[in-house]
DNA sequence: AGTCGAGTATACCGATCTGTATAGTGGACT
DNA sequence: AGTCCACTATACAGATCGGTATACTCGACT
């Protein structure tokens, strides 16, 4: 548990394979997988495609350490949040409301990029399969601890409820439906463990 | 509101169109949209690309024709469901989420379809998003006169709650995380409506 | 008999796709 | 001095992309 994703990263980052990682997440998240070509990818990230094929060795690759990296960056991010919330489990579940909302104001306007990369990956045995199933299964996992200590008896139900309220708010945000949905979420959270 | 979508269809739906529309359906929603280029469209439909583009004009219209078919279909199979339960605001929410469960287990393996097409049109002039954003904004309005029939006081956050339960159980059900996610869904209403 | 709409078949356009090849630069470590 | 590594530059291969063109068949309606 101590890794974020099933399959660990291959790649040495180097100075170059940093800049076209970023540059291909900004592109996919923004414009989505298929839409994005390596040539585009280079060009954005001043490299050139040689150096992309030396790094990642496929586009799929790439695809993979773009979900795997982002996926690494949401669990440190709500690792900080869940920290300074203290051991109250209220008060932590609260706190993945929390983060959830800042991260989707700052870096998800276009929703989560697990499901959306989901949307885009027909194959199940795609590599990046397992990186976005794993990310939602560990998410239910930590819903599922929390409940364990708030209601024991109830703590499978109770769980499900708030990941169906967590993927809702991600989903609602990024189709912009309605104005803060993980204030919405949390709000409804806060009654369910009242 | 008697029309589904903003943008009304405006296509003669000829034998061969609704072979390819029929195709293109699939297609797109297994795939992905810009997995599929036109050519497979039209080999899958037995169909030729000049056919295609006399009727359609363009792949952009293809997929536009698809989510409003889609958001069609959709809106008369809930309609059969909310008839069948009566006039009773708790029934009626109760019904959506009955709907819901049997849409996804039979046609939505991989989730929504708006929200996966969302996913992949990044431009927000795209003739499809209204159609996208349309069908969301029309079941936010839906639950929403059902909650006003219910706790007209709190009818806003009420169905807030309900629609971000309703979007969460489409994405869980696609990614597969945990199974039943609509019934998990129902239960929860069913607990707030109480 | 003549016309028209719908559809088939096939070839083509320029652009873009993933991926590879060859050749060379510059710095760090031994 | 020699070796390795990360990187740049450019050209290309083979396939597929969305979209267009020409030429033809067939049935329904007038």
């Amino acid at each position: 548990m101590g890794t974020p994703a099933e399959t660990p990263h291959r790649i040495v980052m180097t100075p170059a394979a940093r800049r076209a990682l970023d540059a291909a997440a900004r592109l996919f998240y923004e414009r989505g997988i298929h839409a994005v070509g390596v040539d585009l990818i280079a060009a954005e990230a001043g490299v050139t495609k040689k150096t992309l094929y030396d790094r990642f060795g496929s586009k799929e690759q790439i695809v993979v350490e773009y979900l795997a990296d982002r996926d690494e960056r949401w669990r440190e991010f709500l690792a900080r949040h869940l920290d300074a919330a203290g051991p109250d489990p209220r008060a932590r579940v609260l706190a993945v409301f929390d983060a959830t909302g800042a991260w989707a104001a700052d870096l998800s306007p276009k929703g989560c990029s697990m499901v959306n990369a989901h949307a885009e990956i027909s194959d199940p045995a795609h590599p990046a399969h397992p990186v976005i199933t794993g990310q939602k299964r560990w998410m239910l996992d930590l819903f599922t601890r929390l409940a364990e200590d708030i209601a024991p008896d109830r703590a499978g139900a109770l769980a499900r409820t708030l990941m169906l309220l967590h993927e809702g708010a991600l989903v609602a945000h990024g189709l912009g439906i309605f104005p803060d949905a993980a204030a919405s979420a949390r709000e409804q959270a806060r009654a369910l463990l009242a």
